[in-house]
DNA sequence: GGTTGTATGTTATAACATCACAAGATACAG
DNA sequence: CTGTATCTTGTGATGTTATAACATACAACC
């Protein structure tokens, strides 16, 4: 059962994004891979908001800034940023979403606002084990990803 | 944490597709909506392997049959069957499979194989609602979905 | 027999994703 | 240095998934 929510609540962000980005460096050093100005830029632009960003979003961003115009661009440097962890696919979304906390290894959930967009990512706790132990299935990866409204968008409603 | 797998195991899978039928037609009639050739084709499709199938792959069927060609036939049933609980989205594969149990109410989790594409149903047992209640947010649905080895591709990976 | 609602048919296009191949960058062995 | 191996990026073309928008069919009902 998931446990240790970011939530919805409001933090300081500038913190939140530096640290973010310090812990995707350090991290690529220890692994030997590179953290090139396409791939940082593409972290950072998913960095500065805590909603889920198509593909092609980004893209367009990269574009503005000169720094490629091609899907491939944008779909490798967001793969790269997958592959080690320091973003996540939204399945539901076709999109991705900076990770809240890189480095360690986690299981993460997610909460998705349908009426803001906003994504606010949690810890599962081997929701799954259980069930796949008693079936004999390998479990190599689980992904959940729960939609509703967020607090904010609750109170919108209500008026 | 999610329980009452269906698993893998081998079954009468003609009993399981007049069961699933019934239980559709069933459900139809109460609801008073309308199980049409089309929608009942693309259920009888879905409901031949408990694989998940792309639209694409139903309309092409369909198409085989003389039952439409163009994309929205298929998503339009598709989109039917699933309101309607029949049948549900894998996100993950872009696909939809037959539900194994149809009518019921249930909050379905999913075991895909990555190597032979069988896709086992689950129950999960309100895996979020904890972690949601916790961060004010407002659950309308959840999404658990996981990627393994079947026992029967576990097998032949040791070979 | 016209109105309404539900379902279907069809064209076009949007949105998401990858392939294949060329070219630059870096590193390090000889 | 220079060749070569590896990683990364650039680019054109293409493949895949999904929906918008508009037209038609058909049955139920008054």
């Amino acid at each position: 059962m998931p446990h240790d929510t970011l939530g919805f609540d409001s933090h300081d962000h500038t913190r939140c994004v530096r640290s973010a980005l310090k812990a995707a460096e350090a991290a690529c050093q220890e692994r030997a891979v590179q953290l090139t100005p396409v791939r940082r830029r593409v972290l950072e632009i998913l960095l500065e908001s805590h909603a889920a960003m198509g593909a092609y979003d980004v893209l367009a961003r990269l574009d503005g800034e000169g720094l490629g115009s091609k899907p491939p661009v944008a779909y490798r440097a967001l793969g790269f940023l997958v592959e080690q962890g320091f973003v996540h696919r939204i399945e539901r979304l076709n999109a991705f979403i900076a990770c809240v906390h890189p480095g360690a290894t986690h299981e993460p959930a997610f909460m998705i606002c349908r009426s803001c967009g906003t994504v606010a990512e949690a810890q599962a706790n081997a929701a799954m084990d259980q069930t796949a132990a008693q079936s004999g299935f390998r479990l190599e990866q689980t992904m959940i990803e729960a939609e509703g409204l967020c607090p904010s968008c609750q109170k919108e409603d209500a008026v």
